[in-house]
DNA sequence: CTGAAAGCGCTTACAG
DNA sequence: CTGAAAGCGCTTACAG
C-alpha cells in the first residue's frame, strides 16, 4: 500500500502559470515573462502563451506575484483635507496606480494631528515604505521634517513650495492664477476683488501672485481694498465676499481662491440682488464639485486632482523599488498642465463700469 | 569544494514568522496561531509569542497570508454617483474593511453603464468573487438580475427595495423622513414643503412614505401642491423651491429629501429675501458636505455611509469565503441606525403661519 | 530565447 | 496544545 496522498487544498481556483504553460507547450517561466511583457520571447511563442492565457482565461494572482517579486511596497496616503470631494478624486487616482504597480494603500486620516514623532513611529512600526502628502499637510514644515529624518520618501501634492528632499507633483498656481485674471481683465473688468486662500497653505501666495502679475502687466493699479483673506472655507468666502461688495466703489469681478468661497460670492451676490455673471462675475479655483452643482455653474481652473494622485503614487513606488536611478532633483518635481474651465459665472464687465479702475 | 550556494534574494525584508518563532523558542505554526488568534494556545505561550513579535517589530506579511491561506477574495465596487463627497466616505470605509479582511477591492465607474451583460462579462473575466452596489445602481433591476444570474453575491447599500437573492445595508429611511418631518411639525410648522428625490432610487420613495405618515398622524391634511419632483440635484431644487415659495400660500418649513435640493431651497429663500431659519426652515438627508458647507448649517439625517460600506464588505468576504453559513435571508438584510442632526437651518414657525393648514 | 530549481512568507491539513 | 511537512502561485537567479 502506498502512503495516502495528501488532501489538495480547498476550494475551486483560476488557472496558474503552470496550466497556462501546459496548455501553450512552454515552461512557466516563459508564461512569467509574457504576463510581464518582459522582450526576449519570440513573437511565435508569446502568441501560443496569450492564446493560452485567453482560452483558459488566465488572470494572475497579485498576492503570488508580490510575495516572489518580493516587491511589497506600502505607500501611506496621509490626509486632513477637508474636502471629501478632493478626498474621494485623490483616492480613486492612487488607488487606480496602486493597484497597477502593487503596492499596498495605507490611507490614514490626520486630521487631529497632534505629534508628528508619535505618526512617524506608527508609520514606521507598520512597515511604511513611503508616504503621499495631498494638501494641507503637504505644506506642514514640521510633519516634512520628522518624516525626512526617518528616512521616509516623500511626495508634496499641490504644494507651492516643493522641498528638496522630497518628491513633488504640482501644477502651476501663479500662472492658472494669471491666466484667470487675465481672463477677467480681457472681459473688461477693472475692478477685480481676490479672495485669498488659508495662509497655511503654499499655494495661496502663488495663486495671489499670479493675480498680482497680471494685474500689473495690464497696468491696472492694486488696490489693497480688493483683496480679502480667505481659508477656503465657504463661510470665509461669505465673510469676504460681503467687504468687497460693501465698498463704495464695489468690484465687478471677483476671483475667489477655492470653488467654495466662489460659491459664496454668487450667493452673497444673489442676496444683493446682483444677477452672476449681468451684475457681477465669479470666478473660483480647483473645479470641485461645488462648482458645478450650483447655478449658475462657476468658471474656474481644473487641477488633474487623480492625474496627479497617480504620478506622485508611482513615484513613490518607483523610489522605494529603486528603480529610479539616483535620484536627480529635476525629476523629482514634477508640474502638470491645468485647465481654463470657461462656464457661466463670468462675463463682460457691465458698461458704465467699464472706465471706473482705469488708470486714464 | 562545495557548490557555491544560491544567492539570496535581494532587498533587506522584515522579520518573518520564522524569525518570531526562533526568537520566542516555538514553532512558525505556533506565531501563525496567535497572528490569527486562535484558541489553543497556552498563555503563557501567547505571551511568549507576542513579546517576541513587539520586540523584532513584526508585521505580517499581507500577500504571504493571502497567498497560503488561499483567500483571494476579489470584490468589485461599480459606483455611478455623481457625489464625490459619498464616494469618498463609501471607499473609505469600504477599503477599511477590505484591508482588514484582506479582500481585494476593485473600484469601477459605471456612469455609462451601456450594456449590463457585458460589465458581468469583464467581471467574470476580472475574477471578481462579489459586488458592491452603492446608490443608485442598487436600485437597478436590471444589472441586479444580470449579476445574480452570474452566480455573484450581490450586497445593496442604501436601498429602498432589497432584493431577496442579495445582501443588503439600509437604514430606515421612511422612519428617517418621518423623524424629520415630526421635528418640523414639533416646531409648530403647519404647510411643510416636500422635495422628492430621483424616482429611480427606490429610497425617494420611502422618504415621500415617511414625510406623509408624519403629516396624516398629526391630523394635517396632505396638500399636493407642496410636493414637488426633484432628482437628487441642486438645479432641481432650484426649481423645486421656487414653485413652493410661488405658491399663494408657501409653506413655512422645506423638507428636500437629499442636502443639495436643501441647500438649494436656501438659496432660493435668500434671492426671495427670506431669512433661514427665521422666515423658513430647510431640512435636508444624508449630512453630505454640502449640508455643513452653507450658511446656515443645513439641519439633516445623518446616514452612516462608512459604517455601511464597511457592514456590505464585510457581508459579502463572508459570503465569498463561505463562513456565512447558510445564508438565513433575515441576517441578509442589516439595518443601521440614523441620526437626526439638528442644525442652524431650522426653527419654531412664523406665529402668524401657525394656524394657517391647521384642519380647525 | 528558454527552462529547471529554489524560494517568497505564510497557512492548511495532519499527526502527535 | 504544539509542530513537521507540504503547498499557495508566482518570480528571481542562474544555466544553457
Amino acid at each position: 500500500m502506498t502512503t495516502t496522498p495528501r488532501k489538495p487544498r480547498s476550494g475551486k481556483r483560476g488557472p496558474t502559470v503552470a496550466d497556462v504553460a501546459r496548455c501553450a507547450g512552454v515552461s512557466p517561466m516563459t508564461v512569467s515573462r509574457v504576463i510581464n511583457s518582459e522582450p526576449n520571447v519570440m513573437p511565435a511563442t508569446r502568441e501560443k502563451v496569450e492564446a493560452a492565457i485567453v482560452a483558459l482565461g488566465y488572470v494572475p494572482n497579485p498576492a503570488a506575484r508580490s510575495l516572489a517579486g518580493g516587491q511589497q511596497c506600502r505607500i501611506a496616503l496621509l490626509h486632513a483635507n477637508p474636502s471629501a470631494a478632493y478626498l474621494s478624486e485623490f483616492l480613486m487616482g492612487s488607488l487606480a496606480q496602486a493597484s497597477k504597480l502593487d503596492v499596498q494603500l495605507i490611507v490614514e486620516d490626520c486630521d487631529l494631528l497632534a505629534d508628528p514623532a508619535e505618526l512617524v513611529r506608527r508609520l514606521i512600526d507598520h512597515r511604511v515604505d513611503a508616504v503621499l502628502l495631498p494638501p494641507p499637510l503637504c505644506d506642514d514644515e514640521v510633519l516634512l521634517k520628522a518624516l525626512h529624518l526617518a528616512g521616509l520618501p516623500i511626495a508634496q501634492i499641490a504644494t507651492g513650495r516643493p522641498a528638496e528632499f522630497a518628491y513633488a507633483v504640482t501644477i502651476d498656481d501663479e500662472a492658472a492664477a494669471h491666466a484667470m485674471t487675465g481672463r477677467l481683465i480681457g472681459l473688461g473688468h477693472r475692478r477685480i476683488g481676490f479672495v485669498a486662500g488659508a495662509t497655511n497653505q503654499t499655494a495661496s501666495a502663488l495663486r495671489f501672485a499670479g493675480y498680482a502679475r497680471a494685474l500689473s502687466e495690464a497696468g491696472l493699479t492694486p488696490d489693497d481694498r480688493l483683496v480679502r483673506e480667505g481659508d477656503f472655507t465657504y463661510r470665509s468666502g461669505l465673510v469676504a465676499a460681503e467687504a468687497l461688495l460693501a465698498l463704495p466703489e464695489p468690484p465687478t469681478a471677483i476671483f475667489a481662491s477655492n470653488d467654495d468661497m466662489a460659491a459664496a460670492a454668487v450667493a452673497v451676490a444673489h442676496r444683493h440682488r446682483l444677477e452672476v455673471p449681468r451684475d457681477l462675475s465669479v470666478c473660483g479655483f480647483d473645479n470641485s464639485a461645488m462648482a458645478t452643482t450650483i447655478w449658475p455653474e462657476i468658471t474656474t481652473i481644473d487641477q488633474p486632482v487623480a492625474e496627479m494622485a497617480r504620478r506622485a503614487t508611482a513615484l513613490l513606488a518607483e523610489a522605494v523599488r529603486g528603480r529610479a536611478g539616483p535620484p536627480a532633483f529635476v525629476a523629482r518635481h514634477i508640474q502638470l498642465a491645468f485647465k481654463m474651465l470657461p462656464r457661466a459665472s463670468d462675463a463682460c464687465a457691465p458698461p458704465c463700469a467699464q472706465n471706473h479702475g482705469l488708470g486714464t
